[in-house]
DNA sequence: CTCATTTTGTGCGGCGTCGCACAGAGAAAC
DNA sequence: GTTTCTCTGTGCGACGCCGCACAAAATGAG
């Protein structure tokens, strides 16, 4: 588990992405932290005060009705950004943003975001076209919660997720990823036994271990896929989207 | 059904909203188009060409998956505006922009808006908020779809529908609202069978007309409102935000 | 007026998820 | 080791929506 040399280093692909000159502008006004499990980083009805680019740490975008009834709208790791109202105006939004998997994240001041924002360049490009794939993100979800059986959307979150960390494991109970997909806890219980009698998963006391990754694609709905895909058009990543593989990337990106 | 005198007066609510001078501008490269039923304003795989600002139309955004299957992501009338990917800068989205009441538009090119986007004035201000609403709109859809009945959603639905036209009544089949919606049609019949024997509505061969609009809202999810609320709250307007009121748009408003 | 077409009404079996209840199986605390 | 707590497995009735099939009604075309 070392960590790369330099703390400030971008393992976020989206500051990864920036032409040099911009992301040493922007590293000025950037804040290491580290987000602790549960934490939330924003809510609805108070101002974002900050942008989040998370290093290894995971974030769940979350939408939740009055009487508490949830959904996941997008899930944000090294590859995105927390802080939607801050890129489109509104200061705030009606949903809530946790942490989801404790890690690391570069912090950036709303003002210091503003400024950039205004300069009108290459990393206000970035930040709208990832606009896009939160939006396209979302919209996907709507579309899975009205067509895809709970088996397909555990297999998609299970992936989700796990593009999203350095190994094959997860570290989450039923309980929590029922609250995720906004579904009851038996639910997902049950689509996880199925899993694991196919040996696709082993699941022990909040800890899954992804044994069949192929097999779990293939069982996965087709948003995995989708969103993937349109991730890749908008951000120009490369072709292996799936999971930063030590040497493809680069050096800050080889470690977690 | 008197139209106002000028035909490029701005019945669209983001222009109306605009100061005089920035519309003005803008005015010089909006174009009047009418949108008949049916026409398709933008695909999967195509740059948008345009923008479009409805006036009398109803336009209705559509995420739709690889067997055909959709679910409604955002339904804008003259509140709004239609071509997600000009202000995010992603050419195209995965949606279908479809027309679901034939009316008026005004029509800008894709060339002058990024221009526009480029100035970086109140223009792009709005946009983007703008942009929030609809985010929030395809946010609430994905909770909408996974936590509410279709009798709710059927309410909803109708009620949005209503807000963007000019007197009670709705010209359209079950079919398509089930389409919309994402359901079956015989679901949204029987909805609507219980909607008109309560006397809520009453329903003829594609031509519905609102009889007791408050026990619609009583019956509707939360969403309807939610989502007003936060138009209101992104784009600053007035509190009555149901519906053009007679005096202030024109007489179309008072008889059924 | 008649015929063809579109739209709506209705019944039936099936499936997936819900809500609840409770038992068993780790893991942590003492 | 025993207790306590958290997490997981399972069963059962209910409900809502699906998919299909077909009849009835309204509309438009000839």
């Amino acid at each position: 588990m070392a960590r790369s040399a330099s703390p400030a280093h971008p393992v976020n692909r989206l500051l990864a992405s920036l032409p040099r000159a911009d992301l040493a502008r922007l590293t000025l006004s950037l804040e290491h932290v580290d987000l602790p499990l549960g934490q939330r980083l924003h809510e609805p009805g108070f101002a974002q005060e900050h942008f989040y680019f998370p290093g290894t740490s995971i974030v769940s975008l979350v939408g939740v009705l009055r009487n508490g009834d949830a959904t996941e709208l997008s899930l944000v790791g090294c590859e995105g950004g927390v802080g939607v109202a801050l890129i489109l105006g509104g200061e705030t939004t009606l949903t809530v943003a946790t942490v989801q998997s404790a890690g690391t994240a570069l912090r950036w001041k709303a003002t210091a975001l503003k400024r950039e924002l205004k300069r009108g360049g290459v990393v206000q490009r970035m930040l709208l076209r990832y606009m896009q794939a939160v939006w396209t993100q979302t919209a996907q979800s709507a579309l899975c919660n009205r067509h895809h059986s709970l088996q397909q959307q555990t297999c998609k979150w299970l992936l989700s997720s796990l593009d999203r960390v350095d190994n094959n494991v997860l570290r989450m109970t039923q309980q929590l990823i029922a609250d995720m997909i906004g579904v009851r806890r038996e639910g997902v219980a049950l689509a996880a036994k199925r899993l694991e009698s196919q040996g696709w998963i082993s699941y022990r006391r909040g800890v899954i271990v992804v044994l069949n990754r192929a097999a779990l694609e293939a069982h996965a709905c087709e948003c995995y896929d989708t969103v993937n895909l349109e991730y890749r058009r908008l951000l120009g990543w490369p072709k292996a989207h799936r999971k930063p593989r030590a040497a493809a990337l680069s050096p800050m990106w080889t470690e977690i």
